[in-house]
DNA sequence: ATGGTTGAAAGTCAA
């Protein structure tokens, strides 16, 4: 079972890159963030016949948004409001292979890493909060969280740990958010397991003027599997060609192979 | 220290 997570930056401006990551890559389930828009104007029906049948969605106008994109069906949806926020952040899924899979847009935080001084900041840090408490309370097994969690915890996740320590989604406190989060699965970072050592980025800004030059990088986005899936995953790797596409968002997929 | 780009939307806000 393969599956990919994606911030997609506008899914309705780049259903065309959808596609062609469907038919390159064939996932099961591709999992999107950023979809910037209603549910009801996400166009679904450009991918069926790509094979893709089964969809899910907590769409929002401009901003946030995340939807399933499969070839599998989907059972027991959910859309989870974290600290009553009407955000639409979260949607998770049960598949046909019997995977729970939590789809995730964390906030960003903004740009100031004060928690007083920010509400942004302020919010993303109640955000993991809550996230964590929410899953204390389940039993989680075969289950796997995919998303921009919009934090790059490890030093080998930014293209300079030092400079990046004050710059939000590399500052401690979040990081130390993001590793309490991690224990209440346990959850397991499996890219970051297979590859312990090298510079691993899933993001690369807008405004660099030559991105793949200048590599001012980030790994924003992640896969995380319950320890019970751990030895069943045989490959996970990033599609950094796809920053190199025309209009690419400024996110890569990331993909993780399951063998079940 | 600053500004750089993109998307949704129709002025800015968010990233």
């Amino acid at each position: 079972m393969k599956i990919i997570t994606w911030n997609i930056n506008s899914i309705r401006l780049r259903s065309s890159l959808i596609s062609k990551i469907l038919e390159e890559e064939e996932p099961d389930i591709l999992c999107l963030q950023e979809c910037k828009s209603p549910s009801e104007d996400m166009p679904f029906g450009v991918f069926e016949p790509l094979g893709y049948k089964f969809f899910a969605c907590w769409g929002q106008k401009s901003y946030n948004g995340v939807a399933f994109i499969s070839r599998i069906p989907l059972e027991n949806i959910e859309k989870r409001k974290f600290l009553g926020s009407e955000q639409a952040r979260h949607i998770s899924a049960i598949t046909s292979t019997g995977l729970t899979i939590h789809n995730f847009y964390f906030p960003a935080g903004g740009d100031i890493p004060d928690r007083n001084s920010n509400e942004k900041f302020a919010f993303k840090l109640d955000y993991i909060k809550a996230v964590e408490e929410y899953f204390s309370v389940l039993d989680l097994s075969k289950s796997i969280l995919v998303g921009d969690l919009n934090i790059a915890p490890e030093e080998q996740d930014v293209w300079d740990h030092k400079k990046l320590l004050k710059v939000v989604s590399h500052t401690p406190i979040e990081v130390d958010h993001l590793r309490s989060l991690a224990k209440s699965g346990p959850w397991i970072d499996v890219l970051r397991k297979k590859y312990p050592d090298e510079k691993l980025f899933s993001w690369w800004s807008y405004r660099a003027k030559d991105w793949l030059v200048s590599n001012k990088g980030r790994r924003l986005d992640h896969i995380w599997l319950t320890e019970d899936l751990l030895d069943k995953c045989k490959s996970c790797y990033i599609l950094k060609e796809v920053r190199g596409w025309s209009s690419p968002s400024d996110h890569v997929p990331v993909v993780a192979e399951l063998v079940l």
